[in-house]
DNA sequence: CCTCCACCGGAACGTGAGGAGT
DNA sequence: ACTCCTCACGTTCCGGTGGAGG
């Protein structure tokens, strides 16, 4: 019989339990360290079971803080509370990363109201008032209290007016719009400075309650990934050392849970693709080192062809043996840089906005220090991770950097 | 203690691309 | 087709800065 390509793995016996335990989209039955940050959503929201208008509220918090966690949790209950009490309670989310203009916004609210008697909104072609002149309908007929969370809000908001009319118009549901109906706005984001950005008017509305999510520390990332593994990983298949590691670096990282679980999920992916039963802690750096990869390569990538010159030239010094290199030093690179990529050179103060560009994206340290008579400087260094090519990352995405790249091996051949 | 280096980084301005309105 | 507006990217100008070395 002819062998086939999936036999192999097919016939290993997994490490996990039930793999989606570990995903992103999991809900689990209760969120360690979330107490506080539930309480305020609940003693806000049960004035719906009350009969009246919960405040819209404002959700703060680093990336796996728990902040969507914390609401689909919170959110679940409502309902199921509402309709055991009788009444008619509904939360909609909305990811505005992937739904992000108004019109948009305001159809997948109007379609997930819809009773099966309501016409579809389309995906275009109405004038925007026609829907939400529809929505606003639609919650007045189903009655009750409507949540709409709208999930990383400040992508929306960042797009200008677009963000600023969809928060005015819902937010003035409530003020007179609606007979016998309420409507709750919860906005998600991960930048705290977001509400300077809206309209003043909207501003006042919008945030009466915030909450601030704090981010997770190593010992609170370990009880988030406890029952977690337990119902995932199969028994004894996990090091002690494991979670405990995964935890920390995660806790590096922001304290992204949602992290941890990815390093915890990807280092038993390892173990079984190494063909062992047991999850060691080498199998954890293995993972931390295929996220920070995976991260880190698109970055690159997309960086514009400028940017890359200037990374260019600090990671040439830095091969040449050098460390803290100065911003003159990186500035003469670049420009013999730029000549081989027939570039003109930007000047010194903007390759200096470059470089500090280069480090909030966490691609290098660039620390402003005083070098005493020889003036101040930055010292800069890459952090990007060991066995990571960045040059051959910048040739495959930018024709012209191979230009760049070969011309220093020329150079260096010569000496 | 003072000087002075070599750059930092804010501010104002110029330019061209792209979108909205008409 | 046109104006107007916004935005990102760059430049020019310039006052600041911390500590090694006189």
């Amino acid at each position: 019989m002819a062998s086939n390509l999936f036999d192999g793995l097919l016939s290993v016996r997994s490490l996990f339990r039930d793999r989606r335990a570990l995903g992103h989209a999991f809900n689990p039955d209760n969120l360690p360290h979330r107490g506080e940050e539930i309480s305020s959503l609940v003693n806000n929201l049960v004035e719906a079971l009350r009969g009246h208008a919960p405040s819209n509220m404002n959700l703060y918090g680093r990336p796996g803080s728990g902040k969507t966690a914390v609401t689909r949790f919170v959110c679940r209950d409502l309902e199921s509370k509402g309709a055991a009490e009788g009444c008619n309670i509904r939360a909609v989310e909305i990811n505005c990363r992937n739904v992000d203009t108004k019109y948009r916004v305001l159809a997948e609210i109007g379609n997930r109201l819809a009773d099966e008697a309501d016409e579809m909104i389309p995906f275009t072609g109405w004038p925007a008032d026609k829907v939400f002149e529809h929505v606003r309908a639609r919650m007045q007929a189903r009655g009750g209290v409507h949540v709409i969370v709208l999930d990383e809000i400040d992508y929306l908001v960042r797009k200008g007016k677009e963000g600023d009319d969809l928060l005015y118009s819902l937010t003035s549901l409530n003020i007179g719009l609606l007979d016998g109906a309420f409507c709750c706005v919860i906005g998600i984001s991960n930048d705290l400075a977001f509400t300077e950005m809206l309209d003043p008017r909207v501003q006042s509305r919008l945030s009466p309650i915030d909450v601030v999510f704090p981010p997770y520390n190593a010992s609170q990332l370990e009880d988030v990934l406890r029952p977690r593994a337990a119902r995932g990983i199969k028994e004894g298949v996990l090091d002690e050392a494991v979670i405990p590691l995964c935890a920390a670096l995660a806790a590096k990282e922001d304290g992204d849970a949602r992290r941890a679980l990815d390093l915890l999920r990807i280092s038993v992916q390892r173990a079984e693709q190494n063909e062992v039963q047991r999850v060691g802690i080498s199998h954890v750096r293995q993972a931390q080192n295929q996220l920070e990869f995976d991260q880190i390569t698109p970055t690159i990538q997309n960086l514009p062809l400028q940017q890359k010159l200037v990374l260019f030239s600090v990671i040439v010094n830095e091969n040449n043996g050098l460390t803290n290199i100065s911003t003159g030093e990186v500035y003469g690179t670049y420009e013999m840089a730029c000549e081989n990529a027939g570039e003109k050179p930007l000047t010194s103060r903007r390759v200096s906005s470059l470089i500090r560009g280069l480090d909030m994206a966490g691609i290098i340290t660039a620390k402003t220090t005083s070098r005493g008579r020889h003036g101040m400087s930055k010292r800069i260094n890459t952090c990007l991770p060991p066995a990571f090519d960045a040059l051959e990352v910048m040739c495959s995405s930018e024709p012209v950097m191979n230009e760049v790249v070969g011309a220093r091996y020329r150079l260096q051949n010569r000496l």
